[in-house]
DNA sequence: CTCCTATAGTTGCATGGCACAACTCTCTTC
DNA sequence: GAAGAGAGTTGTGCCATGCAACTATAGGAG
């Protein structure tokens, strides 16, 4: 399909019906229960960026969603209005929000990462040892390649390309640290 | 992350952030130019599907790509309308269309082809020799463990839940793990 | 102190993709 | 031919997203 050709070597096929399986049988797409919690795609993101980082603010959020600040007003809004955010303004630079999960927010990633640890557990479990040793390796390879294409030339959250500030605020002394992974 | 556990052995964190960065690195979610052309990802599943098995009812096309018929009648109306796709009715049974790349619908996908190898030798070329070959087998197993699960519970297009019910109408989706075929 | 500028976030608006429901059209069966 | 089933279409609403314009806070320069 689409002519495949293999000149380098790898079954070209495979990138896309992963990526086909990912989007449909993962139902990547759609907003999804994550361990019993309706929660879209972006959300489940949010909440993991939060859980790695404790403290963020919001366009720091955007930054790393890659999302327009505009959107992550209103996710977090959202995730504020159910209880999982904690919304506080910056007490030494009120522009800022200092965005953390609520104690409501880390039992809801806990229980979505259960979920996630499960269905990892169930989709590695049908692979043989082999191949989840050149998953892992190759993954990581992966991750690297795509950070690297990615981080290149910024694609920030505009497909717009025209406005859009998306610039890295820079440093602030945000962050809290410390995301206390169980 | 999620609080990360590896009782898998397994990285977890990859396949969240790999997510992620496909996603988002990706554009997996909007429209993008594929080969200079401006075509939505279901747009590109569907040409491919098309490429890949020549002819197809609408309803065989929604049921491949795990999307409603009425989508999936836009969706056709929208590529017949870009001269990609011709649309007859089924002679034996005018219920049906028969749904088939034009010449133009071809040249769009060679094309398209033509980026989706390039961004695939790009990436590739970034990895070592032995993490492609770990990644070529890890997702071949993948997409066989994907397959499965995927099929096994169908999940449907449905995600609605605001007018209706939500009841999963029955098994569709399973197409089939073909990896590397060509 | 006031004005000006930069930055963080919000809101109005438009777009795109999707599902659901109700409809039409065609075929099959009795 | 009427009834029923299946394929496809259209009306409608929803959600996620980006962009532009706006507000509010902060930090200078005058």
């Amino acid at each position: 399909m689409y002519g495949t050709t293999h000149e380098t070597g790898f079954p070209d096929d495979d990138l896309r019906c992963l990526m086909r399986l990912i989007v449909r049988a993962g139902g990547l797409l759609e907003p999804r229960e994550y361990g019993g919690l309706r929660v879209s795609l972006s959300e489940v993101f949010a909440l993991g960026e939060l859980g790695d980082s404790g403290t963020l603010s919001q366009q720091e959020l955007a930054a790393r969603l890659g999302l327009e600040k505009s959107t992550v007003s209103r996710l977090a809004a959202g995730l504020e209005r159910r209880g999982w955010l904690s919304r506080e303004r910056d007490p030494a630079n009120r522009r800022f929000y200092r965005l953390g999960l609520t104690p409501e927010g880390w039992t809801a990633v806990e229980r979505m990462g259960r979920e996630f640890r499960a269905t990892h557990a169930a989709l590695l479990g049908a692979l043989t040892p082999a191949e989840r040793e050149g998953l892992a390796l190759g993954l990581a390879g992966l991750i690297r390649a795509l950070s690297a294409l990615g981080g290149e030339h910024g694609h920030g959250p505009g497909h717009g390309e025209n406005g859009g500030d998306g610039r890295e605020d820079g440093e602030r002394g945000g962050d809290g640290g410390g995301a206390g992974e169980d």
